[in-house]
DNA sequence: GGCATTTGACCCTA
DNA sequence: TAGGGTCAAATGCC
């Protein structure tokens, strides 16, 4: 089969079961305030078409005999202790060692994680701070350096660097390393609103899409949720909690979304005076959806990447 | 005023 | 020595 046959192939299916991957989520949270649970036998066949993108995509890759084509990655994490790193941009005068990111050249020894995206990594949950931007050398774009807030306060060492690669649809690739060792409230916040959430079902978990045209691919972006009046007292007093007004815990990385300037369609969820990042606002099936943002999301992230 | 971001300079490593 | 990573002063925003 011609390659390019192949890879349109790949990209439909993928993006078909994306798009169902994303009307799933969508039903899950109706459901989740649904008591009627109407839609529990549609997300069974959207399900279905899920498994069965999988199917024809794994098939069509199997089938293939050779995998020189396809650019398809096949290694999703990266290290730094000599395993395999993907080529990271366009880089045409380098030698491979030194397109491996955050490796061997440079003084970087911690565990390092690499994921690409077609957003600037969203739900991390995790408050960043940047330090630094930098035009590296045959990029066509800035590569931005971020700490995590509690560097000095608790001694995290968590950095992640941020670098668009690729214009039209806009790709970012994100690279953590190290570890978390802070505490992250984030988690704490979560359970006393789960409480909330669980006892009155006032959460309204917005997924209505934005113009089809402002998303990549076609990708259904979920505009965030809305916490409205009976949870917004316990949500201040939850912010009122915080120490310290350095701490940014509401949409930490929707400041790196803006950083790019890509994302200001969400600007206006962003200044919402009730708006927080979605893992933080968990309701009971915030695990659920950690799951398969975790899962699928990054499965097909990653499988965009040709 | 306090915080985050920007950006040039410096540090460190291959 | 080149170039990626980090620092810190300057700047801007709220």
């Amino acid at each position: 089969m011609e390659s390019s046959t192949v890879r349109k192939r790949l990209i439909d299916e993928l993006t078909r079961g994306r798009e169902s991957t994303n009307m799933l989520r969508v039903m899950l949270y109706k459901t989740q305030n649904d008591r009627e649970c109407k839609s529990l036998l549609s997300s069974k066949n959207l399900i279905e078409k899920i498994l069965d993108s999988f199917d024809k995509s794994l098939s069509i890759l199997n089938s293939s005999k050779s995998n020189e084509v396809y650019d398809v990655p096949e290694v999703k994490l990266w290290h730094c202790d000599g395993r395999k790193l993907k080529d990271f941009s366009k880089r045409t005068n380098t030698s491979e060692s030194e397109n491996q990111i955050g490796c061997n050249k440079r003084r970087k020894s911690l565990e390092t994680q690499i994921r690409e995206t077609h957003f600037a990594s969203i739900q991390d949950c995790h408050a960043w701070r940047k330090y630094g931007q930098k035009f590296i050398l045959n990029a066509q774009h800035p590569r931005s350096y971020f700490r995590c807030t509690n560097k000095y306060d608790q001694g995290c060492q968590a950095t992640k660097l941020v670098q668009k690669i690729q214009d039209d649809p806009p790709l970012f690739s994100t690279t953590y390393q190290g570890q978390h060792t802070c505490k992250n409230l984030f988690e704490e916040s979560s359970h006393i609103i789960m409480d909330t959430t669980a006892n009155n079902s006032s959460t309204i978990w917005s997924f209505d899409s934005h113009e089809p045209n402002d998303k990549p691919n076609g990708m259904v972006i979920p505009t965030l949720p809305i916490i409205q009046q009976e949870t917004k007292e316990k949500v201040q007093n939850l912010q009122e909690s915080f120490s310290s007004p350095s701490n940014y815990f509401l949409l930490p990385d929707l400041m790196t979304l803006e950083s790019f300037g890509e994302f200001s369609f969400l600007s206006s969820a962003y200044d919402h005076e009730h708006v927080i990042c979605p893992d933080v606002y968990s309701g009971p099936g915030s695990a659920l959806d950690m799951e398969i943002e975790m899962m699928l999301g990054s499965v097909f992230n990653d499988c965009f990447q040709f």
